[in-house]
DNA sequence: GGACTTGT
DNA sequence: GGTTCGAC
DNA sequence: GTCGAACCGTACAAGTCC
């Protein structure tokens, strides 16, 4: 079932093109296919099949080529090479409260900030105040926001965890170096919110599983990777560890 | 008071 | 970017 | 059928800045 990610990718082009301040038509274009592919209850691949696609409201030519690619070849290359447009972390600033598209472009611009590490550095040295459009009231709004963004990131719920996780397991689960595959942590206890998701692997090469685990469609970034050992963060910005015993 | 941004 | 609608 | 133009979800509250 792509139609999660997709529908999360067409509202991440229009968060970008609403930054560069795209035409605003075409943004509400990708965020009224995003909303109706969300509620599809038919899985996005047949409709691709049955050159279907078009039916889906909002979703015409453009967004129907796109979308077959994705199904395709689980990317889009107009949404890559859009992404790059942007620096990485930038698309993160969105996801404070209080802090919209226009916001985190004066940020950058002004400040040449590009993720919420550079924007809690300015705060720190003081150098939000004084930028035209935000003063201290702004920025006390903005410290609230991060904080709320932390408590609330630290830890997802069961359901968010389990669509991330089940990515990794029918990645490594095709390998055929794989005896067994479990999770572990909170996860497996199926605790209401977890932080991070434990993978354990059974397996007699244990470097195949690990350079496959970190080589799973939307890692973002490698924190550690090891002979056994492995950890990283999705795309989802979920960390997710994967251990490999013999 | 008016303009603008975010969020619903 | 999608859709509707009239002209051709 | 297809080409192009015009239009596209509306309305609003709240908060901040000027």
């Amino acid at each position: 079932m792509k139609n999660l990610e997709i529908s999360r990718i067409f509202r991440e082009i229009a968060d970008i093109l609403e930054i560069k301040g795209d035409n605003p038509f075409r943004i509400r274009a990708y965020q009224r296919a995003a909303q109706n592919i969300e509620g599809l209850t038919e899985d996005l691949e047949s409709y691709a099949e049955g050159e279907r696609l078009r039916e889906i409201p909002g979703v015409g030519e453009d967004l129907a080529n796109k979308i077959k690619e994705f199904v395709q070849t689980g990317d889009i290359k107009a949404y890559q090479k859009l992404k790059k447009s942007l620096p990485p972390g930038l698309l993160n600033l969105l996801d404070i409260p209080t802090i919209g598209p226009k916001t985190a472009k004066l940020l950058y611009d002004k400040l040449k900030i590009k993720s919420i590490a550079d924007l809690e550095r300015a705060i720190r040295s003081n150098k939000l105040k004084g930028i035209f459009g935000i003063k201290e009231k702004t920025v006390e709004n903005i410290i609230k926001g991060i904080e709320l963004l932390k408590r609330g990131k630290e830890r997802m719920i069961l359901a968010e965890a389990d669509s991330v996780a089940s990515k990794f397991l029918q990645a490594l689960g095709k390998l055929p170096q794989v005896k067994k595959i479990c999770f572990a942590g909170s996860l497996r206890r199926q605790k209401e919110t977890v932080r991070d998701i434990d993978i354990l692997v059974s397996s007699s090469q244990p470097q195949k599983v690990i350079e496959a685990f970190t080589r799973v469609r939307g890692v973002k970034q490698i924190l550690a990777k090891g002979p056994t050992k492995s950890s990283l963060r999705t795309d989802e910005d979920v960390q997710v560890d994967c251990r490999v015993v013999p």
